[in-house]
DNA sequence: GTTGTTACGTAACACTGTTACGCTACGCTG
DNA sequence: CAGCGTAGCGTAACAGTGTTACGTAACAAC
């Protein structure tokens, strides 16, 4: 009774990635849905079926970096004492968000569709942090950083690296090499700051 | 020989002001030419004489939001410890992104065309921040933050309330309590670690 | 093979930013 | 006080956008 479906989970991911990729190299304008269906050879009702709006598709695309910057951050290794790794998490972060930074960008455009999340996106925001939630845990184990919650560190210091990453992309920091001295000098800082206040 | 222009620096100020608006209100898809015209009584005509496109008009609302958040700092009272004041201005910047969420995101939404900016908007980002600097400098020189260039510090310290801004607008800090408690942590632990790391 | 239901491509719609065109209003010249 | 020429300005068209309605085509059941 019923034709079989050729707009698969293979042309969804196709899709997204297409979608990611107009989006890295051009910005969110450059995101159009003509563009991206021609891209994986398709056509736009393949992405209303799919998706059923940009929106949807742009929310897709937005739980993919974050499961991408995820990603980056669990290859750290967990090798050496607990504050070198949670500054080569940090630098980790910076990487990442360098590797691709019109999609960094976007991941925080606050466009207003985007905003209002939903519970799965903030549950991807979480899973995200949860490489850095782990480091963090371990150095208050360990008595190197202070504090029970490592639920609040964690944020405090995941808006020092996505407010560092930002302003860098941006331009803010300088060129590289300086962007470079800023982050090193403000995760250092950061670090000792929870020892010394508690 | 020549008509007088109507389309005057009022009408300038008009536009922009219903510009900024428009994206307050609904983010930068909101904005459209024929409706930010409409709002004051003139055509899209008025926008390709005074500014030339819908990328300069954004641009000059960039620099008029970059200008309000000045004009907030500056009104922060510079009594009391200079580690109090570089508190108040942490949460005067907070106050001043919270009352334009959508107008503050897009300060730093990274598209493409704001990027690449002009000498002009940098020096505008400085300027900006020309009141954080000056407290900054001046708990260096009373010996209450280490550090000799306040440039570099401020620009850190930047990063931190800008991250903070950033993360409690999209949701990620939690409700205002939450992320207000947030705040005070993090304001106070990274003053506290500039101190202790010099 | 016929039928019925569902997936899908096409084309239209309303809207966007942008631009070309023509009208209109004014200051200078007689 | 006329007339003219230049510049300012509104209108309308253009290409391109997201979205949707519609017709076609492909398959399972009978």
């Amino acid at each position: 009774m019923v034709r079989p479906t050729t707009y698969d989970a293979a042309t969804r991911a196709a899709l997204i990635d297409a979608a990611a990729a107009a989006v890295a190299a051009g910005g969110p304008d450059a995101l159009t849905l003509r563009g991206v269906a021609a891209a994986v050879g398709a056509t736009t009702s393949a992405i209303y079926a799919l998706f059923g709006s940009k929106e949807q598709l742009l929310r897709a695309v937005h739980r993919e970096a974050f499961a991408g910057l995820a990603h980056e951050l669990e290859r750290v290794p967990a090798g050496g004492g607990p504050l070198d790794e949670l500054l080569e998490l940090g630098l980790a972060y910076r990487r990442s968000a360098l590797a691709r930074p019109s999609l960094y960008l976007v991941m925080f455009s606050g466009d207003p569709r985007l905003v209002p999340t939903e519970p799965a996106d903030a549950e991807a925001a979480a899973a995200t942090l949860g490489r850095l939630q782990g480091a963090v845990g371990r150095a208050q184990a360990a008595g190197a950083l202070p504090g029970s919650d490592p639920g609040d560190t964690t944020l405090e210091l995941w808006a020092l690296v996505h407010g560092l990453a930002s302003l860098e992309l941006l331009g803010a920091l300088g060129d590289r090499d300086a962007a470079g001295r800023h982050w090193h000098r403000a995760l250092r800082g950061a670090v000792a700051g929870y020892d010394a206040a508690g």
